[in-house]
DNA sequence: TCAATTATGTACCGATAAGTACAGAACAGC
DNA sequence: GCTGTTCTGTACTTATCGGTACATAATTGA
């Protein structure tokens, strides 16, 4: 009884929640198997390049939705400042409070950082970027370092999280985060 | 030609770098046995545990130099704010300015997350309690906080920087996180 | 309706994984 | 020297790894 024909983007969410929980080396093509529901047959034709592929594959797409959910949002917010408040509100929501781990994070640390450097760097390097961007356009003091700390900070606040098993540390320090920024917008333009 | 008789404590050195590099799932016993020069024999000999007993002894090592070198110094220090400058310095060195991976971090996002959860809540519990302490003695405003602040950014910083492969993102952060807690004694005592 | 294309399951491959068994070398105290 | 313990290399087992081959089922488009 063969199963229904799924797309290719379909599994990729459940590939991107596989890979979080067990790392890249961690993951197996066999567990990969039994949670989207795919046999081999399948996996490697939408992914000949197998496991690898895979990675990229999330990769891409968690860097797509971030472009499309906070930092295109972010870089063409007319109120930059309201921009940088929905950016830390989308963030609280991705990472559910420090219950998700940022799998980009995750590779940098651990096994995949040299085979998918540059997706990794090009994540990061946007993502302070554009938050240097609109610091600056709302007239912040130091927007390059605040913006640097900021996405440091969020980056921080999951390892910690993780490691105390405490939500509530992740919801903190976002909220000194967020803080941090408005500090530097009033001081900067008042 | 056997090689010369090393101790258990010899090898976990090595252990732990190799760990570092490949973490948990990505390091194999044949990987252990190059790296260390030890066969089988002996790895199972001096760990019995297996590969299990390898990384939890690592931790403890770990868990053994930071009390040692960096915990029990600042607890003790006569002059907290001197200790909390002696911490980052050591934190810097130890770190190799961004360049050394937290293995206790990286576990913490990681495969072996539930395998070692006790052994790294510890880790990171104690850190973010000797240095509240510490800020504390110093008449910082607000210790906690600024405690789990410092803690949360030393690992987002690592993170980082090594997504941007730029190891001048730890140093300025680090730098960073030194000043806000010197800010907050001044303040504090001030 | 009937090819052509797209999916899918299953059987298989060589390589390697962690771990075990064990003979024997190095070493300690005597 | 001898003896018992500590250490080490080699060979092995069993399971799983990522990946391939390929027949067949579902779907598509004309």
């Amino acid at each position: 009884m063969p199963r229904m024909v799924r797309s290719r983007e379909d599994v990729l969410p459940e590939l991107a929640e596989v890979f979080r929980e067990f790392g890249y080396e961690g993951t197996s093509l066999a567990l990969i198997g039994k949670r989207t529901g795919l046999g081999k047959g399948s996996l490697y034709h939408f992914f000949p390049g197998g496991k690898e592929e895979m990675a990229t594959a999330v990769l891409e797409e968690i860097a797509g939705w971030f472009e499309q959910e906070m930092f295109a949002p972010l870089d063409q917010a007319v109120d930059p400042a309201a921009g940088i408040g929905a950016m830390f509100d989308a963030t609280d929501a991705y990472f559910r409070t420090g219950r998700r781990v940022c799998l980009v994070g995750a590779f940098a640390l651990d096994a995949g950082r040299d085979r998918f450097a540059g997706q990794i760097a090009g994540y990061f390097r946007r993502w302070v970027d554009v938050l240097r961007l609109a610091l600056d356009r709302a007239g912040a003091r130091d927007a390059a370092a605040t913006a640097r700390q900021v996405v440091a900070g969020i980056q921080g606040a999951i390892v910690l999280a993780r490691a105390l098993d405490d939500p509530e540390v992740f919801a903190s320090e976002i909220g000194r985060l967020r803080r941090t920024c408005a500090d530097c917008l009033t001081v900067g333009t008042g």
